[in-house]
Formats: structure tokens, C-alpha cells, sequence
DNA sequence: ATCATTCTACTATATTTGTAGTAGAATTAT
DNA sequence: ATAATTCTACTACAAATATAGTAGAATGAT
């Protein structure tokens, strides 16, 4: 079975998930920058969110621990493919020069970031962001 | 007033609108590849991407014609930010390691997508795909 | 002109999304 | 133990999404 789609509200909750590892409906609510939504809300979506196979639970006591199952480098392939596929022709040149001209960089400062990519590279054998 | 957010059966209508230039309802349907959705269902759609703001129409004896009114661009430009920010930090450089990771490339492999990317900046100065 | 076709306007409906209330079980504090 | 608090389970419901039918106007074909 493959990954579903996140809708706004579930994809809300899932960030605040990965960023803490697990949590409980308290614990993603405090993490909720501007409005707080109501606990039951929260709930709600994390259930849905176990029905779609992204989130999985285990009791503490009576409260419920909550764990991605999907991991974000994973969601991420599947949106960072789609937005690739559907926006740039499949062509990773395409979207980097479009980044490039988005922001007025020209080849130098495309050089640069290259070698920062570089860097994460290196970086990134071990942790995971 | 900013650009909202597509959904899946919107966004596959703008899609073929985008390549089109510009269409009919009955051109639209005729350019689905899969299952060609009823007539009233892409006519439907349509005026709520009217309501959007993200088509307009003008007739052409009784039938309308309908227009892109976001550019392909200007929605890239939407979801192209949106994933940097939320998945990539707003990192390009943290970006293009997870797209070399996910190929397997190397450095040089690198290298050789930003020269692809420059020769898309010197082309893209005229054609917009 | 009449018939067939095409297209629009309006309406309909099932499903999903977003948000939350209520009742009652479990846990904690006194 | 009783009261207060915290959580869960279940239910509710409005708005958005996805899909399409029907009636009738406009256009085209003979």
C-alpha cells in the first residue's frame, strides 16, 4: 500500500510529530504555534491519521503515545516527486534554475549553493534532519 | 488577495488548461488521458476555479472558453515555496542533497545538473515552458 | 422548420475535511 | 475515598470536494 496524501490539518499535526519524534494529544497541541485547537480536534485527526497509516499509538497508562510510521524523509519523496514531476518536466535542472531565477542568482551564487549541497551531503551520513 | 490552493481534481483540469493554453469544457475532457470525467463534472470544476480566480471565460457563440488566470509559474512558485519551507528548511542546497541522495549521485553528478540548470537559466530568458 | 446535438444553469448527493461537544473511564490530589 | 482533572470513545455537524444528472437554450444539419 502506498502513501496517502496529507490534508492541511493532518499535515499540521504530522510536522509537529516528526519534529517531537512522538507525542501525546497534549504534548502536539502545546506545539501548535497560533491557535490552539481543541483537544478532541487533535484527537480526531490523529485517529484518522492511524487509519491512514501514518501514525501509530501505544498506551501510557491510559493516555496514548503517538509515533510516526511514516517517516518525513519519505513524505517528503513522495511530495518532492510530485512537485517535480507535475511542475518541472522531471528535470531537477529545471527546478533549480527556476530557484535561481526566482531569487535573481546568477551562476556564481549557483556554484556556491552547489557546494553547500556538498556539504549536506557529507553531513548527512549520519543524522537525519 | 493571494492564490489558494488547489485540490486533485482541480489542479489536473488547471494542468491541461496550462498546456492548452487555453479551452473549451469539451477540450478539457478531451485531453484527460484515463477515465474522461462527465461533462457537467469538468463544467463544475471550472466555475469554481472561476470563483478562484484562477480561470476566466469569455464566449465564443454560446460556449465558453476558458483561460489560465494564474500562470503555471505563478502556482509553481506557491508549492515550489511551500516545500522548501517545510521540508527542506528553506534550504535549496538541503534540497538538492536529498535529490542526489534519493538518485544515488555523487559530487560530480552534481556538477553536471548545474551546468544543465545554467543552460536553463540562458534559455529561460525568453520561453516559459 | 424540425430534429439532433451541444452546451449551460441549476440542482443533487456521497464523501472527506475540519472542528468540536458530551459522557464516562482513569488518574491524581487532598 | 471523594473531588478534581485528564483522557478516551463516540457522536455531531458544517463546509469543502468530487462527481454527475436534468431541463432547457442555442446551434447545426437536412
Amino acid at each position: 500500500m502506498d502513501i496517502k496524501s496529507l490534508t492541511k490539518a493532518e499535515e499540521q499535526i504530522m510536522q509537529i510529530l516528526w519534529q517531537l519524534q512522538e507525542g501525546t494529544v497534549k504534548e502536539v497541541i502545546e506545539n501548535f504555534k497560533d491557535a490552539k485547537p481543541a483537544y478532541t480536534t487533535v484527537a480526531t485527526v490523529l485517529s484518522v491519521l492511524e487509519k491512514k497509516g501514518f501514525v501509530k499509538h501505544r498506551k501510557i497508562g491510559n493516555t496514548k503515545l503517538f509515533t510516526p510510521q511514516v517517516s518525513k524523509t519519505d513524505y517528503t519523496k513522495v511530495q518532492f516527486s510530485s512537485l517535480l514531476r507535475n511542475y518541472f518536466n522531471g528535470s531537477f535542472p529545471k527546478m533549480a534554475s527556476f530557484f535561481a531565477k526566482e531569487n535573481d542568482l546568477d551562476i556564481s551564487d549557483l556554484e556556491n549553493i552547489m557546494k553547500q549541497a556538498e556539504e549536506e551531503m557529507k553531513q548527512d551520513f549520519n543524522k537525519n534532519e
